[in-house]
DNA sequence: TATTGACTTGAAGCACACTTCATAGTTTAT
DNA sequence: ATAAACTATGAAGTGTGCTTCAAGTCAATA
């Protein structure tokens, strides 16, 4: 059982985030000691890890709540949580091979960048000149 | 030279964030004709495209203004300049490296709910049933 | 001539994901 | 007993990245 600060301090979010997840219902009711203080359990916790997890893959919110609540409605919502789960899947594929193009894009403007680094002469090139040298490859 | 509806059309952006991308100095000012319309040259549509790119690499608006103007400012900048995509490249990989977990656990998730969906059984299973299945790989 | 349609502008509005604020109750240490 | 530290609540505020609105200009068409 954690407290508010300690389940801050593990998941790397604020407390105000955690009470803002649990108003949104991507959380249960979350268990609460005599005093109506937040006590998270150990799978309260990995739940939340999964929703950071979510989060990084850039799941709205939105769409994170519909899930939980179609996995509180249980079985018979089986197979629209699968096609929910899919359609996450294909949307993460599409950000990694955006991010993929952004990192190839990125190591060529850096070696660019130490060619020129290297030579001198180069430096004073402007705006233009960049990218005409970038896109056409000179140096 | 584009119209402003043909840039959008080509880039798949707004005519409104085309504007406003101008606005923020992410583009330089766009020529203009005798009625004041906006006409986008070849270069400032492969500029647009690469914006494109930093933006689905989720570099913020503030950062790609602030590499533009150092840009502008020219050669002496150049170090800068090198600094700041190096830090965006640390950050793509980041993103990547979030991404690819996202993605494992999703993975996961689906070739959980395929082996459910195989065994009628298992699918009246709830929340905490499903959580626990899912973490302790039963099934 | 009057309307249509593409364009212009500045300003206001919006969705999202939190964050901050104001106020108040409880526990622990001094 | 008083302060420090933690918690609670609802409501309002914030930053980002656009979008939408209101009002107007200009050129071609019916």
């Amino acid at each position: 059982m954690y407290s508010a600060k300690e389940a801050a301090e593990i998941t790397g979010l604020s407390t105000a985030a955690l009470r803002y997840y649990e108003r949104e219902k991507l959380l249960p009711q979350i268990r609460r000691n005599r005093q109506k203080y937040r006590q998270y359990t150990e799978e309260d916790i990995e739940w939340i890890k999964m929703i950071q997890c979510m989060r990084m893959a850039n799941i709205p919110i939105q769409s994170i709540k519909q899930y939980v609540s179609l996995l509180i409605q249980g079985g018979t919502t089986l197979e629209q949580r699968y096609r929910m789960v899919q359609a996450h899947m294909e949307n993460i594929k599409k950000q990694i091979a955006d991010l993929q193009n952004a990192f190839a894009l990125t190591q060529s403007k850096l070696s660019f960048y130490e060619k020129l680094l290297k030579d001198p002469m180069h430096q004073n090139i402007t705006y233009i000149d960049e990218w005409n040298l970038f896109q056409h490859g000179g140096l």
